[in-house]
DNA sequence: GTCTATAAGATGATAGAC
DNA sequence: GTCTATCATCTTATAGAC
């Protein structure tokens, strides 16, 4: 139970540790569990005792390491926020750099989701419960908006400056709502909430990152253009 | 302050209220201010000691009318969902009607969002506090998904009956593929976050309605096209 | 580093007076 | 209907032993 750390990292030789070692695995432990507590339940929702009952320590052994509850939350968030961000960034220097005067909106949406989806499909589940809990914290009134600017604005600045050279007659305030619709359908998936499941009647599947990447990256392609190009979407035909 | 159903509903004469009549305002002042305090702060974060107050009745008041927590939200959850989905059902109805057989992917979009945007934007704070906790709660893992589903389908397969029709050809999973990224294009912009705000500068703003509203249109229209029948969008020209 | 013990207060819920 | 009083439990957090 929650391996999600100890799959993705090399395990360490289980004798002659150093207390360093030690405290370092215990401290991830302590975060891979808070991740998926906070993921299917919510900030308010978790308690710091589930977490250190789960994660079995004590809790003052989590206010030792991270101070209080919001602290133990952003250290979930901070975590992987900074691996993602890097990733993120790489995708679309490089792909900007490959597209030359070629740039589209689909290489640059996909170059954006990619890093996403990707680890969606294979990264094993500490990264599912990540995402799932930044398709709550992006939908959380009062707090969510500033927490998501905090980690993630620079990307998004990074993507838009894309889109644009693929469409440089677009309005700032165009591109800025387009990414909007883009992050509530990107959100709500990585939410896994199973509804498609039920409205569909089976037909599709939340965890079926497969089937929605290809068309969220055509959707969001499209509505990006139909909103920044006006005419640029053709009804008919 | 919390004076939602007031303003909303003509005001009863002050004197001559039956017993009947003033429990059913104070049971829709318990349900005006619950709602607005579960649509900041999600289920687990609000307290029945706070809604209680801010309602200026006990505690014990709440379990009589509600039962428990849960009763109380479940409640607030109902209340609206009934005149909505009655609106938005009439809407498509109304729309398939007129349209006849020149039915639009733009038209049965716009059936649909309306009834909620034009309430967004006219019809008060108690409406408006509704609409950020189904934002909420859409992207609510564990129980969001269900809930949803227990309120809201009917109406989304009569969406996708309407969008047939302009989109014959489309498979079944495509258009529920393609209404996911309308619902979570659609509840981001109800949770009103404040975050696109703060991405933009100040250049767009979460509540102003009046902008995102053709915004959405246009680009779910647009993304459904792209999705349900490739090549029906043209990324050039 | 990790645990025991405990403080100090909040929580959902109920029984019963009026 | 509405309130007072109260219960049993849970909450975050801290002090200090080992």
């Amino acid at each position: 139970m929650t391996s999600a750390a100890r799959a993705e990292t090399p395990a360490p030789r289980r004798s002659g540790r150093t207390r360093a070692e030690k405290s370092q695995a215990t401290r991830e432990r302590i975060l891979d569990v808070a991740e998926g507590e906070f993921s299917r339940h919510g900030m308010d929702g978790v308690t710091l005792r589930a977490v250190a009952r789960k994660a079995r320590v004590d809790t003052a052994l989590l206010h030792y390491y991270f101070d209080s509850k919001k602290g133990l939350f952003d250290a979930v968030f901070l975590r992987r926020a900074e691996v993602l961000n890097k990733d993120r960034m790489e995708a679309l220097d490089r792909y900007e750099a490959e597209a030359g005067d070629a740039v589209t909106v689909e290489g640059a949406v996909a170059a954006f989701l990619n890093p996403v989806l990707d680890r969606c499909a294979n990264a094993g589940p500490g990264w599912r419960a990540y995402f799932a809990l930044i398709g709550v914290v992006n939908n959380t009134p009062l707090w969510g908006g500033e927490t998501m600017t905090r980690y993630f604005d620079p990307v998004i600045h990074r993507l838009i400056k894309v889109v644009r050279r693929a469409l440089p007659e677009a309005r700032e305030e165009d591109l800025f709502w387009s990414y909007h619709m883009l992050s509530g359908s990107l959100t709500l998936t990585l939410a896994e909430t199973g509804r498609i499941d039920t409205l569909s009647g089976g037909i599709c599947r939340s965890d079926d990152i497969a089937a929605v990447g290809p068309r969220m990256i055509a959707y969001a392609a499209a509505g990006f253009r139909a909103v920044c190009r006006p005419g640029g979407d053709q009804p008919s035909a």
